[in-house]
RNA sequence: GCCGCCAUAGCUCAGUCGGUAGAGCGGCUGAUUUGUAAUCAGCAGGUCGAGAGUUCAAUUCUCUCUGGCGGCUCCA
């Protein structure tokens, strides 16, 4: 018999060879990094002994289902450890994630000390080598096996019968698991825990498990690296640079409800003028409704049965009012505050409201999870003709805006909740919609089954932390059921009443998150559009002095954000603040450039200054910034 | 909200085996007038997150609360 490898090369083997060895025949180098192998497209251990032809490739950390295996191996590597640590812990079950593993326990709650026991106990493992060897053993003696793990036992009631049992023994420890696995512990010697937390059980009578969180790696270099790689995100911190460049705080009195100062007000405001320029030559009118609105508009509009353990009531001469959520309900409350036509429609309202949801406490995340927020909101009134070409127009906006600031970003589409508003037809007609516009704008999109909001399906735009944690931006929602709770109606050119259908949209999102994700994806290196202090002039001596106010209160008279620091510091410092200020423009004014008029401008980030006309850097930073380019 | 951890000067952190606290940066004042990532000196700042308990004595030990951090859940 013959087995084919991915060069083509075709090697005689016989029945009974272990994959292992005949990637070794095949090629010493790939051998040896090979932690599984693929056997006609299916992943199995190097152990596996193939019994007739067909194809093998190995599988290393760098394949993504390499680097999933050596991550499950790594959470029985885990499991084992806690089982010798705390005998009366019942592993449940310990999956790969996007990241890394977890495994869950039902076991008393965790303590730190614990984890390092665990740790220690895992570390005696990868130093004793521990082969990954699986067994297929039969159903009954499966269950006898795992008699005292219930929960061991229901994932084997829930296998499927023709499928073999198989189990893993480890150094003494037995798990059950499909496979495959890393050959033997010593692969997993850059494993990490990354701690621990109580997970919320999936059924309310069912106790909740511990999860222990880790990652791991083949060798101790690359944990290394990838510690490393935290160690400087961490640094990027929307939270941290924050407080450093005076964008936002927060106090004790005013849980989640964010304080923006004079810096992150700048910043705020020209994201404003940045969607509000679209809202122009979009035909977008923007409105201003009430922030509190009676109990009985959120009973139309679906949020009190919805929606209200989000949100906050206040009560006044016996009456309840309820802080709007979402903008709609104003909205809805506009377009029916007269009779509509249809020669009206599109109709476009904008509205940047404040909002407040109630979140719980353990939820909240600086700028990125609030209770007060505004959105660059609008709600869009159209006929079911007018659906797509809006759709259009908004994913084509939000892909651009979205470049603007290099941001990456994904779509997902989600679908109706488990409580929903309306009918089943209209969801399935507005997802459809969703599907068709995603498809024909050629924007990729994972479907979110079950994520939708509780009145409309809706395209979401999520973008990542430093951490790599996805964080919901814009959002585009199709709803059929608002206008109608609403009892919307525009008279159509037929002379009967229709009702339209309610796009709700935001591009950016929240300024609050959009600030937060936008400062970790920048590092704080603001865009000169963007930049609070745009310009700093440095004068070198207090006889610069005037001449440096001279160049600051020029290009303050074209509109940008300039500002001296005087001489009372030495240029090196002050040069070293500038730099750690984040400031995309330095200028230096000393004898040189009083002389012949001319400005020494360092860029932010580079060593070196150049020598330009003050006419000249004031029509190079002014087109920076009217252009909104990303670098100084 | 759930599990765990944390809370000392504006910031980052020492420290007190129970006897009310320090540094660096920042701030202020003075000297220095500086040519592209930290000039020097002095000074001011803290009921050690809040409340209660134990104790002769609590910032330190215990409990409760508040806030924060990492997860879970949820979400723009």
């Amino acid at each position: 018999m013959e087995v084919q490898f991915p060069d083509g090369r075709r090697l005689p083997a016989h029945p009974g060879i272990s994959v292992g060895e005949l990637l070794g025949t095949w090629s010493p180098e790939k051998a040896r990094v090979a932690l599984a192998a693929l056997w006609n497209g299916k992943p199995v251990d190097l152990a596996f002994r193939v019994q007739e032809a067909g194809s093998l490739a190995p599988l290393t950390f760098e394949d993504r289902a390499g680097w999933e295996i050596l991550q499950h191996s790594s959470a029985h590597l885990v499991a084992k450890a806690v089982v010798e640590t705390i005998p009366e812990a019942l592993p449940t079950h310990g999956p790969p994630t996007d990241d890394g593993f977890f495994y869950d326990f039902d076991v008393r709650p965790l303590t730190p000390s614990d984890l390092d026991a665990i740790d220690a106990a895992m570390r005696r493992s990868v130093e004793g080598r521990e082969r990954f060897a699986r067994r297929e053993i039969g159903r009954a003696s499966a269950e006898a096996l795992f008699a005292k793990n219930p929960y061991k036992l229901r994932y084997l009631a829930e296998a499927p019968a023709s499928e073999p049992v198989s189990v893993y023994d480890t150094g003494g420890f037995t798990d059950l698991c499909r496979g495959p696995h890393v050959p033997d512990t010593h692969w997993l010697e850059g494993v990490h825990l990354l701690g621990f937390s109580a997970i919320t059980p999936d059924r309310p009578e069912s106790r909740p498990l511990q999860r222990i969180r880790g990652v791991g790696f083949p060798t101790r270099a690359e944990l290394a690296r990838y510690l490393k790689i935290r160690e400087e995100a961490a640094a990027r911190d929307h939270r941290v640079i924050g407080q450093r460049q005076e964008l936002f705080v927060f106090a004790d009195h005013a849980p989640g409800f964010p304080f923006w100062l004079p810096n992150g007000m700048v910043i705020v405001r020209e994201l404003e003028k940045f969607v509000t320029e679209h809202l122009r030559t979009a035909s977008y009118s923007e409105i201003r409704t009430p922030l509190l609105f009676a109990r009985s508009v959120f009973e139309t509009s679906g949020h009190w049965d919805h929606y209200r353990e989000n949100m906050f009531v206040s009560a006044i001469e016996g009456k309840e009012y309820g802080w709007k959520p979402m903008n709609c309900p104003g909205a809805m409350l506009i377009f029916g505050s007269r009779a509509r036509s249809y020669r009206e429609l599109p109709l476009r309202f904008a509205e940047f409201a404040p909002l407040h949801r109630y979140e719980p406490s353990g939820t909240l995340h600086g700028l990125l999870r609030v209770r007060e927020l505004v959105q660059d909101d609008a709600h869009l009134f159209v006929t079911e003709d007018q659906i797509e070409p809006e759709m259009r127009v908004l994913l084509a906006w939000i892909k651009e805006a979205y470049a603007t600031f290099r941001l990456d970003w994904s779509a997902e589409l989600s679908t109706r909740p488990a409580t929903f508003l309306g009918e089943s037809a209209d969801w399935d007609r507005a997802e459809a919609v969703l599907t068709r516009v995603l498809d024909g704008a050629g924007v990729a999109f994972r479907p979110s089954a079950g994520e939708g909001a509780f009145y409309a399906p809706k395209i979401d735009f999520h973008v990542r932390d430093s951490l790599g944690r996805p964080w919901q931006t814009g959002t585009i929602q199709l709803d059929y059921q608002m206008p109608r709770r609403f009892r919307l109606e525009y008279q159509g050119a037929d002379g009967h009443l229709h009702t339209p259908v309610v796009i709700h949209r935001t591009i950016l999102g929240t300024w609050e998150r959009f600030v937060g994700v936008l400062t970790e994806h920048l590092a704080g290196r603001w865009p000169p559009w963007l930049a609070p202090v745009q310009v700093r002039v440095l004068p070198v001596t207090d006889a610069h002095g005037a001449a440096a106010r001279g160049v600051a209160d020029e290009l303050s008279a074209e509109g940008l954000r300039a500002e001296v620091a005087p001489s009372d510091e030495s240029l090196p410092k002050r040069v070293r603040a500038a730099e750690l200020d984040r400031v995309p423009y330095v200028v230096v004014v000393g004898d040189r450039e009083v002389a012949d008029g001319s400005v020494s401008v360092r860029l932010r980030g580079s060593k070196a200054a150049q020598s330009m006309s003050r006419a000249e850097f004031l029509a190079h930073v002014a087109g920076k910034v009217r252009r909104r380019e990303f670098e100084p």
